[in-house]
DNA sequence: TTTTTAACATGACATTTGTCATATTTGATT
DNA sequence: AATCAAATATGACAAATGTCATGTTAAAAA
């Protein structure tokens, strides 16, 4: 089987070179230290599986994976994370990544490899037990996008609190004339109708 | 490393002992065909690693992982599925099983081993991509507990999909003063006010 | 059969809601 | 200083909403 190591660290990607080839079943066809040389060296020897730290100077592993997939949907990627990053296991799920490994994890990763050769996922101890609540996706809505500002924002999440006008004005110490102005330019914003339709949006787009 | 292969389909059973003992580095040190035996056969022998169908008469997989893993947080339970049971998946992974895999990669299955015998956990092709789905988990909320009917539960719906009386009415044939007092009876049942918080009660509490 | 209950409906009424035209204040731009 | 654009506010108005009392029908229970 024939593997890229790319880690910006050279101590480690040589390490992992070591330690992997000495299983007598991998070889290491190549080794970079970055996202750009990944693309490169994968366009020049595909090999069977892409071992990659996910965080690198530059490029990241994520961004380098998503370019490689889009040229070959066929890659294997099996990453490698240092413990603290948990923001990427997502993201690399959704990319189509074939792991997501532990780097102190060395006795591990080998077998890691062959499995993912032969079609399986591999995710190191804990990280799977991470997975469910890393799942409901932290929303990124983007109320500026929207031309939202914040006392509309402030406005749509009483409302989709299920608040009156009358309470929302007492709460901000508004009229409740006023609330139902922000509330009409809201909807007119959001391309709504009533104040229920702005709740199902924030449910089903802010805070799905 | 020892396994305990369980399957009740005693062709399967064989059929892997076969192979993962011709890789040379697996010995198969036991075979049931039942959660019951794989039970008693974890007690008796403590295998490295069990492989086991999901699905069995009798006993489950599942049934069989929770009891064994009851009295031995540490074991490595490897799970075959036949591809049709997705159900199972979210369960076993709450489980702590060690990963889910399919009867028919059998080529897969040793690595597999491999990387679960090494603190991995291991998931099958198809199977990964489909766990963001499988993770909302279902919702089991009981509508009859709250004492609401077919047609209550269904114009809530439509309450929650933003449509307005006339709408809901048009929609379901019935008065528009009709939906009004559906509505009325769902607000008093459900201790709300508005058709907003009706909404908000949906998504939170019935669709969450 | 008679009674009861549940589903479906109507109309009257008060309240809430959404829109609009308009105004004041404030800070930024010119 | 003059102008402009926001944030904030008001009141008038129409439409939508929620409540209630009441009625019809059909099915279930007695």
């Amino acid at each position: 089987m024939n593997i890229a190591v790319i880690d910006d660290d050279k101590l480690v990607a040589i390490s992992l070179k070591t330690i992997l080839e000495s299983t007598g079943n991998i070889t290491v066809a190549a080794m970079g230290a970055s996202g750009e040389e990944a693309i490169s060296i994968y366009r020049d020897s595909h090999p069977d599986v892409i071992l990659m730290d996910i965080r690198m100077e530059g490029m990241s592993g994520i961004e380098a994976g998503l370019q490689i997939l889009a040229e070959d949907p066929s890659a294997r990627i099996l990453y490698l994370t240092t413990f603290a990053d948990d923001e990427y296991i997502i993201k690399a799920l959704n990319m189509g990544a074939k792991g997501y490994i532990l780097k102190q994890d060395f006795d591990g990763i080998a077998p890691a490899l062959e499995a993912v050769m032969n079609g399986q996922t591999v995710f190191g101890e804990r990280i799977i037990t991470k997975i469910p609540e890393l799942m409901k996706p932290k929303n990124d809505y983007d109320f500026a996008a929207h031309g939202i500002n914040d006392k509309e924002r402030e406005i749509m999440e009483l409302v989709a609190g299920g608040l009156s006008n009358k309470e929302i004005a007492a709460k901000l110490y508004l009229g409740d004339g006023t609330v139902r102005n922000y509330i009409s330019t809201l909807l007119e914003k959001l391309c709504l109708r009533d104040r229920t339709q702005l709740a199902v949006y924030y449910y089903t787009e802010v805070r799905r």
